[in-house]
DNA sequence: AACGCATATGTGTATATACTCATATGTGTA
DNA sequence: TACACATATGAGTATATACACATATGCGTT
């Protein structure tokens, strides 16, 4: 039988869509991406991403703060890692999303 | 074995942003809440959500161009419904991760 | 056609936030 | 302490977008 789902209050609603307004920038998630082979310090996510140092910087404390990525600081580096690695379920429930939409949109072409 | 796992293109990134940012608005995520039981019209979904009509009307347009809700003429009605279930699965996930956040904080402070 | 209801859209405003540059803070080393 | 490197943060600017108000468009009824 299918499970129940009761009506998320005001404030969970807040909350999940905060996360995924996280989750809503190119730049948090190529630096997910780069994450998530294996733990990098800052200046190495600098490098993996292009982005700029401070940037790059801010983009970690959102995902952070988010809960998403936890730091370490292992000398004069600071090095993040995946925390919620369920971000990346999430990440592919949207690919096979917008994998399907192409498929149809490409059905209704004519193709 | 782990399922392998390719870098996503750079088009591949900004597409998933984008629809976490589609999702990253309350008031969107309350529209597509409401749907979630039955299909509605847009002055039901107004009634259900307490939105300004024209502002249910563009959110709701963000959410058809994402394809995330289809719409169909009834009358004088539009109706919306859910077109991609699955987005019910990242709310889920989401909760999910929170839920598990917010556990580990309460440990954290003893209780 | 004239009217009323439902929905969409033009426009201006306020707010959030991504970005850059400069600078501060933290950490190891001489 | 002085210095160099790594990271974080303050401040200003540019851009995106949520919102409200007014108005346009679509559709049914008379």
């Amino acid at each position: 039988m299918a499970k129940n789902h009761p009506a998320l209050s005001e404030e969970a609603i807040d909350l999940v869509a905060a996360r995924f307004r996280v989750l809503g920038e190119p730049s948090r998630l190529r630096l997910l991406q780069s994450l998530r082979p294996s733990e990098l310090s800052v200046s190495q996510l600098v490098d993996a991403t292009g982005l700029a140092q401070a940037n790059a910087s801010r983009h970690l404390q959102a995902l952070a703060e988010a809960g998403i990525v936890g730091r370490r600081r292992e000398g004069a580096n600071v090095i993040y890692f995946i925390a919620d690695p369920g971000i990346f379920d999430l990440c592919e429930i949207v690919c096979g999303s917008l994998q399907k939409r192409v498929q149809s949109h490409a059905r209704a072409l004519g193709s």
